[in-house]
DNA sequence: TCCGATCTATTTTTT
DNA sequence: ATAGATCGGA
């Protein structure tokens, strides 16, 4: 065991060895938090701890997985496998899954995600009566889920007298009721979503000291990562697990805090002050990551932040370059301008694209970069967005699964039987929901005796509702003795989804055929892993890997916990809440406009808008060499035009570390031309900058394209547009405001145009 | 029961 | 702009 502790600075060598007793490390971005924990778990190895009694959390499962892989090669032994590591939730679920039928779960239970409860809360709104308008799904899944975040019980909501006295006065009385309801059905599916696992682990740690002794004893040491983001009642938690030896190590940085608006809380770190107050406080402040210019830059911008832990991050590095802004006319504008600017460092510098990140707030902005990069010829890769495991058809077949796995889980079960059609329609769902409401039984325990059951649904739709119970039964007889991706693959094929797909031969249709191999391969990858060790550390089950197990990991899943292929060459693009934790040579922050970031949302308190500017500081720090920040004078938003303003974070900056705002040319090398020269900030504010030849080209160009009267558009006429150059025009169709035009662009391919806004010049 | 046409809300972020 | 929801007709 050589000294690893050699590679530390002074700072993050104090707090790895200070190994026992209560620990916060308060780390700046980029201060090597990450790599103090790391150390830290690899010197509580060496030191003689038994791997088995380490508890790490961390933000997300790769997290995790990459900081396992690095203990392991520090301490120079596979005995890092045995440390438990992961995310709250997943760690949850695991003790869940072992002890929550305590709590009257099966092992099998179901985790629900965002879009199963929403459909349940959905059903139970129709079930009331209520108005869906007043009682928005998302609104109410968002007051129970901060309830339950908080420790709040359905029961608790109701008799909270503030809580009714503010749902009332919305109009919105029935909230609990509803959340009742909810809890119920959730039972009925033998089902948790995402705040149980938090909530019912808190129960169990309650009401079974005998369970909460064992996994104290267990846990020896805890670490937890991202303490800044954790919520209520898993700071309540982790202070139950180590009230024993009170070994417990977070690490934190309450400038990153970006989670306050799914209940994280930043007073946990402040609490953690009082509670333990015998603690050591831990300061890492010199950033390793960034140009100096960056991190006075990111210093700038949290300075105005009241709501902080005062600390000085400073860096030992270079200068750097400055931080460049463009600005955009519109918002195609403004990623033609960044795909530019990216291929000039690239060519300039010769950069890969991996070294390349284009941040934004809204995963909707990702549209407009995706074009002008493919337009480029630059690949990129948009990271988290629609989520593989959200999309439709990959929920319909996982569906069958999950109602292999557990027939209870009701949102599985109006899936599954819903598609492929089999002649069940709508009348016949709601039927079975009545009878399973008035016996209190799940709709599988409904759907297995409906031969038997007095109900009003006609004959031929009994029998194929028995059929599926048939088919379901079959496949569940094979869940033991077949592995997960056999089994998958049997049931994939028994129900035709594929044959459905198929009969859609659009590039979606394929698309989809495609994502449904994608999930059959993960499932082959899962089923010739090696197996994990096992929970209590003994492989006793040391044979096939089972679909439930696949299906049990799947559910925590996020693209964030997607490995990156090494092989790839990417530039990515991102929400900043995806970049948490990430770095980059060249970072792009873009739609600095006021109303999107900080997002109109957030104008209101002064709370939110302090979140809006960390987020903005953690968006910053994501960059190595150099930042080019970007904002449109307008952009569409909704399917209309909208004017916007430069965001106020902008002037946060002191000027003389951004480089003057310039309009790159729209074609031509802008990146031959040196951009750190300091620039005068008097004629930064100034609009029009001297132009260059190809930019007088350019607004040239522009201002000789004057757009024709297209009421009288026919097809077969010749036509120019101001971005894709002349094309013929196919087709003509709808009338008024409405009336659209199909053409046919050189170079562009065919693109449907609505009059109404494509300024088209009609040349012959 | 199914399918297409029309209407609508969506855009804050995610375990 | 656009996907999903809803409604009405076959």
């Amino acid at each position: 065991m050589s000294d690893i502790l050699t590679h530390l600075n002074q700072a993050q060598k104090q707090a790895v060895e200070c190994s026992e007793g209560p620990v916060m490390i308060i780390a700046g971005a980029g201060s090597g938090k990450t790599r103090a924990l790391t150390y830290r778990i690899a010197h509580l190895i060496n030191t003689g701890v038994d791997p088995f009694n380490i508890l790490a959390l961390t933000f997300t499962n790769k997290a995790a997985r990459e900081m396992k892989n690095r203990v392991i090669s520090l301490i120079g032994s596979s005995e890092g496998r045995n440390v438990w590591m992961g995310t709250f939730h997943s760690v949850f679920a695991k003790i869940l899954r072992i002890d929550g039928n305590n709590l009257g779960y099966s092992s099998n239970f179901t985790i629900y995600d965002t879009d199963d409860s929403k459909r349940l809360i959905k059903s139970i709104i129709t079930d009331f009566n209520l108005d869906p308008k007043l009682y928005a799904v998302s609104f109410v899944l968002h007051r129970i889920s901060s309830a339950k975040s908080n420790l709040f019980s359905a029961n608790d909501y109701i008799n909270d007298s503030e809580i009714r006295a503010a749902d009332q006065k919305s109009g919105k009385g029935m909230i609990g009721e509803i959340f009742q309801a909810y809890n119920a059905r959730l039972r009925r599916s033998d089902a948790m979503d995402f705040d149980d696992l938090l909530f019912n682990t808190n129960l169990l740690f309650r009401d079974y000291p005998e369970i909460l002794y064992k996994y104290q004893h267990k846990f020896r040491y805890v670490l937890v990562d991202e303490y800044q983001d954790t919520n209520h009642a898993q700071y309540f938690i982790l202070k139950k697990l180590a009230a024993l030896h009170e070994n417990i190590c977070v690490v934190g940085d309450d400038a990153q805090s970006i989670y306050a608006f799914r209940g994280a809380n930043i007073r946990n770190i402040l609490n953690f002050k009082n509670d333990y107050p015998d603690h050591k406080l831990f300061r890492l402040e010199q950033n390793y990551r960034s140009s100096k210019t960056i991190v006075k830059a990111a210093n700038n911008i949290i300075a105005n932040n009241k709501d902080q832990i005062r600390k000085t991050i400073w860096t030992d590095n270079d200068d750097g370059e400055l931080i460049t802004l463009l600005r955009a006319k519109s918002d195609q504008e403004e990623a033609t301008l960044v795909a530019n600017s990216i291929f000039g460092v690239k060519m300039s510098q010769q950069r890969k694209n991996s070294d390349f990140v284009i941040l934004y707030r809204t995963n909707a902005q990702s549209r407009n970069f995706e074009e002008a990069l493919r337009k480029q010829n630059i690949p990129y890769k948009i990271y988290g967005g629609l989520s593989f495991y959200s999309r439709k058809e990959i929920k319909d077949l996982l569906a069958y699964f999950r109602l292999v796995i557990n027939p209870h889980d009701e949102e599985a079960f109006l899936r599954a039987i819903n598609y492929p059609a089999r002649g069940i329609g709508k009348t016949s769902i709601e039927r079975l929901q009545v009878i399973a409401d008035q016996n209190e039984k799940s709709l599988w325990d409904v759907a297995c005796q409906i031969n038997n059951l007095n109900s009003e649904i006609n004959r031929p739709t009994i029998a194929r509702i028995m059929d599926f119970a048939i088919m379901i039964r079959s496949f569940k007889a094979m869940l033991h003795t077949h592995n997960a991706f056999d089994l998958a693959k049997h049931i994939t094929a028994s129900v035709n989804i594929i044959k459905e797909l198929k009969e859609d031969d659009s590039p979606e249709g394929i698309s989809r055929i495609e994502n449904i191999e994608e999930l059959l391969n993960a499932i082959k990858d899962f089923t010739t892993r090696e197996p994990e060790p096992s929970l209590d550390g003994n492989d006793e089950q040391a044979g096939m890997k089972l679909l439930s197990e696949f299906m049990s990991e799947v559910s925590l899943i996020t693209d964030a916990d997607k490995e990156d292929k090494n092989d790839a060459d990417y530039v990515l693009l991102m929400t900043i809440h995806a970049a948490k934790g990430l770095e980059f040579p060249y970072v792009y922050v873009v739609g600095l406009e006021e109303n999107l970031f900080p997002s109109i949302q957030s104008l209101n308190t002064r709370e939110d808008l302090e979140e809006e500017r960390r987020l903005f500081y953690v968006a910053v720090t994501r960059s190595e060499l150099k930042l080019t920040l970007s904002y449109a004078e307008s952009r569409f938003r909704w399917g209309n035009l909208t004017m916007c303003e430069p965001s106020r974070f902008i002037d946060e900056i002191d000027p003389h570390f951004i480089d003057k705002p310039r309009r790159a040319p729209f074609s031509g090398p802008s990146f031959l031309q040196s951009s750190s020269e300091m620039s005068d900030t008097k004629a930064s504010k100034m609009k029009p900058l001297h132009p260059t030849a190809s930019q007088t080209d350019a607004t040239n160009a522009n201002e000789s394209f004057e757009a024709s009267d297209t009421t009288a558009l026919q097809t077969g006429m010749t036509v120019a547009h101001q971005k894709f150059g002349t094309g013929k025009v196919i087709s003509v169709e709808g009338k008024g405001a409405d009336k659209k035009a199909t053409v046919f662009f050189n170079g562009f391919g065919q693109k449907q145009l609505l009059l109404k806004f494509a300024r088209l010049q009609i040349l012959e």
